[in-house]
RNA sequence: GCCGAAGUGGCGGAAUUGGUAGACGCGCUAGAUUCAGGUUCUAGUCUGGGCAACCAGGUGGAGGUUCGAGUCCUCUCUUCGGCACCA
């Protein structure tokens, strides 16, 4: 019996794909069905890990079994180059962050390589090459043109030892993840892209997603976070100063018995300054930003809260009510500033019990008589009936609302708006290995986009890295130093760069015109590809990237470069590669990486280990126990087939009628084919797909049993192991070449037209009839 | 608190539309092959009863709709995920 090989197998067959450019995908013609099957590229981060090899062997197979349905496949695959651990590996080993990046990307592309994997490498895009990244400074200066892209101060993580800007996940208990000192908020001057524009938008076409999975719809709105409500402007007493409320329940403003600001709002200084409140409020205020963030935030915190000694007039009423600095009021949410209701609010509430403010009901339920006169006892937030309202009395929360909206929008103070959870987009970091921020300042003209003409501007191959004092580029002279384009004056270049989120919002357009030196891409060689038809990767991607991709489409749509205005037709999420059951992670010592595996049992039975131990949406336990099944899987078909091998008639033999074991066999195969058919085309059952071959293994094992077969029997086993190459070659590639080839078939087997299903065959001969009465089962 | 997903053998998991629950694989048990280990092959493997054919129960829990429910409806418990002093 001759073994099967799996190293020396797959190495033959994986050069003879690429000897004969296999997967090289072409312009397609007109009539030509396309199909886009799209996997989230990696990070280079040094080898590739368990959750990439499952990642792309679900996409690997979709985009396998398309090619074979005779459609046209975009199948690509890139690196998303940029980011911080190529500076963190040059900060602590002295690496190159170019040289580390770009070896890591050939490890990477030979492991995948090795496992088979159908990608068009002549499309290959790594972001941190300027062929790429001048293409994001193209469209930073088309937004900043158009006026997505502005400038503004905004709060970041600063810490102190390290002069440093710090990302908000380097941030550890309130301390710098580097030198363990604290971390306080400081402004800076920082670019952003108007994505709460597009919010909107963004929010109403997530109904329209229909091939996306409901969690990262739900997880998309919760981000996005809309709420509808009013604004209302609230002039401060003896002063020409106004402070801005947003609320939901404007119809219980007659409520409001005092406001509340957040301790950085802006206003606080002016309303206490010259008064015999400003070194208590101060001190206060001092308090609160010193604290770190989850302290100050978390729920259950006490309420705190200090008088500014000033009043706000309520512009419904005229009446004035006090003005508090409250630590439950959050600067990020709203306009920073609320009218407090405590009546109907249960924090308003808890706070003016604290501090002995009145409380003073509005709302009744509805169909109650009035409002009984006594003290609540607690916040009452449900809709109800307006009552000591003045002209509103009476109305229904939901009129009122409306009402009283529409009145402030007419006397001038107010007016019908909503908020948004989502922020403005902040894209510059003040790190080194990243897009440069291609804007220059000039003393005359201010800040100015550099010319197109003058793109890319590329990243200096060298800059201090780890230094404190701000910017790796801003300590690179050659770098900061330029003359004007406008005025010729000497001038300043930006010295932040992109966030990394930029490159993976359009990464995939790129692939569909990687060469092109005018533009990011010819809108005309996207157009037979997008939208995307599948999107294959992480869950937690759900909203930072799913969100900015969506973001960027919409704005490309706006720059005439697209006529559709969502990228992804259908997402799905593989679930997490987990190890004894937790999620792997250098902390947890968890790590193994597949090399191993390949190693041990080759490609195809670590491809079909990925695919069969779990559903492809389930987290998938990496136990090396299931392993063994598949490589035993692929050694009995081998030894199987062996045995009648010299039984089976010419390719091409038709097939005579047949019935008995013959006609089961060739149910079997119909039935197989049908099966992995709707598994891998409609629900990427992936798995069961797997465990149908396994049965049509089992079934043929029991014809092929070394005995002498008649002509049907022997046509019925050709064809069975004939459409058990063709639909197992998806998930086991080189191993279905191979028995391809023994099979005498021409050709490669994954340019075989996909197996046709005889319905005839599908339906049974005899059919076993049910008889249940009351539900169990009593007769057949 | 709001929203979403999911609960099926010892384990991973099957069961396209309401129609024989437990496919396929792992593990385990027994036997065969082998000097032995491994490999491979055969049989068995939801629970209880029975030599057996078979009978009864069984998909987190409690109800309901239906000739018939893992699947549909109501309530409930648990787990996982997202958001959250969100004004």
């Amino acid at each position: 019996m001759s073994g099967y090989d799996a190293k020396r197998i797959e190495a033959r067959w994986q050069s003879r794909w690429d000897e004969e450019r296999v997967f090289e995908t072409a312009h397609p013609e007109p009539g030509d069905r396309t199909y886009y099957c799209l996997e989230m590229l990696p990070y280079p981060s040094g080898k590739i890990h368990r959750g990439h090899v499952r990642n792309y062997s679900i996409g690997d197979v979709v985009a396998r079994y398309r090619r074979m349905r005779g459609e046209s496949v975009m199948h690509v695959m890139g690196w998303d180059s940029f980011g911080l651990p190529a500076e963190n590996a040059a900060i602590h080993r002295g690496a190159d962050p170019g040289e580390w990046t770009r070896s890591n990307i050939a490890t990477m592309r030979g492991q995948f390589k090795r496992l088979g994997f159908s990608y068009d490498w002549s499309r290959e895009v790594a972001t941190c090459e300027p062929e790429f990244y001048r293409w994001n400074q193209w469209f930073f200066l088309r937004m900043l043109e158009k006026g997505i892209a502005y400038r503004a101060k905004r709060l970041l993580n600063w810490c102190d030892d390290c002069a440093t800007v710090l990302a908000n996940e380097q941030v550890i208990s309130g301390r710098c993840w580097r030198c363990d000192g604290p971390v306080r908020r400081r402004e800076f001057d920082q670019w952003f892209l108007r994505t709460t524009d597009y919010a909107d938008e963004l929010l109403e076409d997530i109904d329209r997603l229909e091939g996306w999975p409901d969690r990262v719809r739900t997880m998309q709105r919760n981000w996005i976070g809309r709420s509808a409500g009013a604004e209302v402007r609230f002039d401060v007493a003896d002063s020409d100063l106004s402070i801005e409320v947003f609320t939901t329940r404007i119809d219980t403003i007659y409520g409001a018995t005092y406001m509340a600001l957040a301790a950085e709002h802006p206003a606080v200084k002016s309303l206490v300054e010259g008064t015999d409140r400003r070194e208590e409020v101060h001190a206060f205020v001092e308090a609160q930003l010193s604290k770190n963030l989850e302290d100050r935030f978390a729920e259950g915190v006490e309420k705190l809260g200090v008088f500014t000694g000033r009043y706000a007039i309520n512009p419904f009423n005229d009446e004035q009510i006090p003005i508090w600095v409250a630590n439950f009021v959050l600067m990020d949410v709203g306009t920073g500033a609320i009218m407090s209701v405590p009546a109907h609010d249960q924090r308003d509430f808890d706070f003016a019990t604290t501090f002995g403010l009145e409380i003073r009901p509005v709302i009744r339920p509805v169909g109650s008589e009035g409002f009984d006169g006594k003290p609540p006892t607690e916040a009452t937030p449900e809709y109800g009936v307006v009552h000591s309202s003045g002209e509103y009395d009476g109305l229904e929360s939901a009129e009122a609302c409306a009402k009283m909206a529409a009145d402030a929008e007419a006397r001038g103070f107010g007016r019908a708006t909503r908020t948004y959870r989502l922020k403005d987009w902040g894209v510059s970091r003040q790190r080194y290995w990243g897009t440069p921020i291609p804007v220059i300042y000039c003393e005359e003209c201010g800040p100015v986009g550099v010319p197109d003409d003058q793109l890319p501007v590329l990243l200096p191959d060298k800059a201090p890295l780890g230094e404190p004092g701000g910017s790796p580029l801003s300590m690179v002279e050659t770098f900061v130093h330029v003359d004007c384009p406008t005025c010729g004056k000497p001038a300043r270049r930006e010295t932040d760069t992109m966030d990394t989120f930029v490159d993976s919002s359009w990464y995939y357009f790129r692939y569909l015109d990687p060469q092109n030196t005018q533009a990011p891409f010819d809108p005309a060689k996207q157009a037979p590809w997008m939208p995307v038809d599948l999107y294959i990767g992480g869950i937690e991607h759900a909203t930072l990237h799913l969100i900015y991709t969506r973001f960027w489409s919409k704005m490309m749509r706006d720059l005439g470069l697209v006529e559709y205005d969502e990228p992804v037709t259908r997402l799905f999420t593989q679930g997490m590669v987990i190890k004894d059951g937790f999620k792997m992670s250098k902390s947890k010592g968890n790590v193994v990486d597949p090399d191993e595996m390949v190693e041990r049992y080759g490609a195809d039975t670590t491809r079909l280990f990925c695919l069969f131990a779990a559903p492809p949406e389930r987290d998938l336990d990496w136990s090396e126990t299931g392993v063994e099944g598949c490589a035993r899987f692929l050694n009995r078909i081998w030894r199987v087939f062996d045995r009648v091998a010299q039984q089976l008639p010419p390719h091409g033999t038709e097939i005579p009628p047949v019935d008995g074991e013959a006609f089961a066999l060739r149910r079997k195969t119909h039935r197989t084919i049908h099966r992995v058919t709707e598994d891998i085309g409609a629900r990427l059952h992936l798995n069961t797909a797997v465990s149908a071959v396994m049965e049509l293994i089992n079934t043929i094992a029991t014809l092929a049993d070394g005995s002498e077969r008649d002509a049907g029997e022997r046509a019925a086993l050709r064809e069975a192991f004939e459409t058990l190459a063709k639909v197992l070659s998806p998930f086991a590639p080189h191993f279905c070449e191979e028995l391809w080839s023994r099979l005498g078939g021409s050709g490669f087997v994954l340019q075989c037209a996909w197996p046709e299903v005889d319905r005839a065959l599908l339906i049974e001969d005899s059919v076993t009839l049910v008889v249940q009465v009351n539900g169990k089962l009593r007769a057949r």
